[in-house]
DNA sequence: TCGTATATGTTCGTTACCACACACACACCA
DNA sequence: TGGTGTGTGTGTGGTAACGAACATATACGA
């Protein structure tokens, strides 16, 4: 359907109307994107907003002492640089490319026009600044309360997820960085999932032969995140319903109260509904 | 100036210019928070955005197994209920009112109605909505690395920032479960913090009797996050300028390459700049 | 083909925090 | 005034992750 440089192998993009589609199209300007490629600087203000079509971009913060961690991986689903349009300026995070490929970018100037038509471009970008904002906050109780064998499963299903081969081109020093914690905590918590049968490595490249076996040993975070981010991606694009687990603390139908969204009350808890975390 | 009960004692309320204050004004129900009170539940909807004067909110993730952690603290500088304009529909997280006090609240229908006319009020949220997001992915950071002693201070000056009195009323418990670990922890820690001087506390009432001696003891997250915050609101306030010490990063004069924004160039790095952490 | 940089594996003692158990004490109400 | 509940203090042992030092293996270019 897509050729292999397709902008709308960017979800958001694709889910333009063909009138925004074609205003903006012109602008969007396709980019290489290298391994440790640096989007944005903390602290800097970023010139273009970035549409990943097969990159993958990790954002994370980096504390005074060089300590850091990642509180968000945002691949085709989303885009990168969202502090252009939420008037913040500048951004306190870093953006890197832990997986190459390519993105689709418009300078800053262009996406704040579009952003203030107030139109669907607007409507995607904010949902899916929402689905960040569960994202991080998904990150924060994880990095409290789950074991660096979770935490990896979970940094590996993400990118599984945004990858479009089934190997990921990472150091285990990389990831370290990623989830906050030492290059010998990820060897050994590495080490069991291989032991497991779980997945396969070798000097930066990484292969999950169990993907269900994955999922069982992953904390909640992935699940909780993934089911957010499906359901608000789906909503700009067909006004999918609630997936109905993530409701379990309103189960007595507080949902159906609804009474500005555009969602049919009807649809929810269809059978495509998702199944929970374990 | 103000009354006792003006909206206007919320600072985004207050940035409002008066024709967009004017129309909102019949919508601004004054309501009372009660400690304890929740305003959110995770998967549910919110039937409306609060403004806080002096009340003090704590947003918080549940994890399935009871677990949680706050990501999010709001006071009067800013709103309770951001995933009602930011096309979310429900929220993932659990607002509770960490302090007693007054808010003002708009019913969510015309909360929407009133972001999408895309002026003052729009940019006002969208920016606060962005300090949010520092302040979550700077928690989630902090969550990794800093010690419980830190975190208590950090939850402490946050909580004292948003206070009216100078006395907290907060269980060891109660902050426990904001930072997402033990009771008996947080008894340690408080401990050692009134040993040293910097507190006073007896059952449920925690006295700030250094907060010098505190921003000492506590993280850089404390600062980069008022920083932050501070940056946003007063560049809805007065457009006023970045403060020079979030650039370090890119010091080389990024910061006037600003093309789109209202900022002034010549004011960046004013001698209103706060100064930074120790 | 070999040298080298980089990635991974392994060990040790140390530390912060956890889980559980229980003693104490203040505030409030009957 | 004395009971009761809720909040606080303390101790014991266990564990996950840390910090540092070092051993080994792999990929890749000279």
């Amino acid at each position: 359907m897509h050729t292999l440089y397709d902008p709308r192998q960017n979800h958001i993009i694709a889910a333009l109307p063909a009138a925004d589609f074609g205003r903006l199209f012109q602008h969007l300007e396709l980019a290489p994107m290298l391994l440790g490629q640096v989007l944005g600087e903390s602290g800097g203000q970023m010139h273009h907003v970035y549409f990943p079509t097969t990159a993958i971009v990790s954002s994370h913060y980096v504390l005074a002492d060089g300590a850091s961690a990642e509180f968000a991986v945002i691949g085709n689903e989303g885009v990168v640089g969202t502090s252009v349009f939420m008037s913040g300026e500048a951004t306190q995070s870093r953006s890197v490319v832990h997986g190459a490929g390519y993105a689709y970018r418009i300078k800053k100037k262009v996406m704040l026009d579009e952003f203030n038509r107030a139109g669907p471009m607007q409507r995607l970008l904010l949902r899916h600044t929402q689905s960040v904002l569960t994202q991080i906050a998904q990150t924060a109780v994880c990095n409290r309360h789950h074991s660096i064998d979770q935490q990896l499963c979970r940094c590996l299903l993400m990118r599984l997820d945004r990858s479009t081969s089934g190997e990921l081109v990472l150091t285990q020093e990389l990831i370290a960085g990623v989830l906050g914690v030492r290059r010998e905590g990820v060897t050994e918590a590495a080490g069991r999932l291989q032991k497991a049968g779980l997945i396969e490595y070798r000097r930066g490249r990484i292969t999950i032969l169990d993907r269900v076996g994955m999922e069982a040993r992953v904390c909640e975070c992935y699940a909780v995140v993934k089911a957010e981010s499906d359901r608000l991606l789906n909503g700009v694009r067909a006004w999918a319903p609630t997936p109905c687990h993530l409701g379990r603390a309103t189960a007595s139908g507080r949902h159906s109260c609804s009474s500005v969204s555009p969602i049919t009350p009807a649809e929810y808890c269809s059978p495509a509904c998702p199944s929970g975390p374990s």
